[in-house]
DNA sequence: AGAGTTCAGTACCGAACGGTACTTATCTAA
DNA sequence: TTAGATAAGTACCGTTCGGTACTGAACTCT
């Protein structure tokens, strides 16, 4: 009832992503933001809100889109497999071809002024939380016997959380996927047998 | 000649260095800047030029401060320690008690609008360039014998250098010293004899 | 056809942004 | 003591920031 929408509000979102993913959330103008999305700012806060609900918005679909390969990973049959397909996924989503460099969690918000705080905090949850996940991951590894019993899911974990986010900042420093590969490969040597 | 500032240039630096790290290129407003330094607007403009080349002398401080372990970890004696003490570097840089988490060059500017392009840009170069030591010096280390001859030192040193990076993004996701030194050993675990 | 509802566009809000003229104060050299 | 030089402080510059009334336009339901 009323008029309709006369825009895609999901490939507004898409658009609105990309520049959050390139900007940051402040780095981000709504100039640049509604320019991209191609609506005016009346349009963009009568769809969602306000900038930060855009992006708690973007966020969202960056989580099943481009970061999907962080809950795929976790489906793996064992922990090697899980980790290096965590790992991958990273470079993949961090060195996409049509798109930005880097990843959105990482470059988002990782300082900010205060009126970015709310969005940091937000960040930094999300990143821990998939640290989270991938440690149960390993813990069920080791009950299931494909991690030694000697093994520290926490610590493997917070290993290769640290590898993805050195990726994610490696990828914005310009290094492309094959690069990125070689150094997957080179942080999963020390792997437990 | 002339009259004499009346307030502490590198005293103020330093406190202009540690709102940077916390806030970052953009995120740091010279509201913000220039009441932390004790200064006024006129005044900081009249000792470091503008903005841009306040942070420029910011990261030069910081450089020859707290990232001045770059340039130690190379004076070890071999590529081992070179490695180790590059890590447990970054780990007592990015968890300093008193200053902000993270790392400077990275939290900087990783992500920024059209106007912190050139900060961006420089941020870019330092990081790049630390791996570019670590990669000689690792080259070096080949020369020597004390790492393998099969070793690839360009792919070590980018290890190294996502490892550092991935521990600043853990630092400001709020993990302590104890936590970061672990992820270190792991992080050695796969290390050439 | 008319009423009610929702969307799009323009024009604008106060606040904060980085940056600067201009005045006043404090020093040195002659 | 005076002239020249530099610093500090105030008040302001134009621009951009995120956000919002208000006016028309486009739809559905009765």
């Amino acid at each position: 009832m009323g008029r309709p929408r006369e825009f895609d509000i999901d490939q507004a979102l898409e658009r609105a992503m990309r520049v959050f993913w390139a900007r940051g959330y402040e780095g981000a103008s709504l100039a640049e933001l509604t320019g991209v999305m191609g609506i005016t700012k009346t349009s963009m806060y009568a769809a969602f809100g306000n900038k930060e609900q855009l992006f708690r918005k973007a966020l969202e679909r960056y989580g099943a889109g481009p970061a999907a390969y962080v809950t795929r990973a976790l489906e793996e049959s064992d922990a090697r497999a899980v980790a290096l397909a965590f790992l991958c996924g990273a470079v993949c989503a961090t060195t996409p071809p049509g798109g930005p460099s880097g990843c959105l969690t990482v470059q988002g918000a990782l300082a900010s002024s205060d009126e970015g705080r709310a969005v940091r905090d937000l960040l930094v949850d999300w990143r821990n939380a998939a640290g989270v996940h991938l440690e149960e991951r390993f813990r069920r590894a080791v009950d299931e016997g494909d991690l030694p019993s000697g093994a520290d899911p926490r610590r493997l974990a917070r290993f290769i959380m640290t590898t993805a986010f050195g990726i994610a900042v490696q990828a914005a420093n310009g290094l492309g996927p094959a690069e990125l590969e070689e150094i997957v490969d080179t942080a999963m040597l020390g792997w437990p047998a």
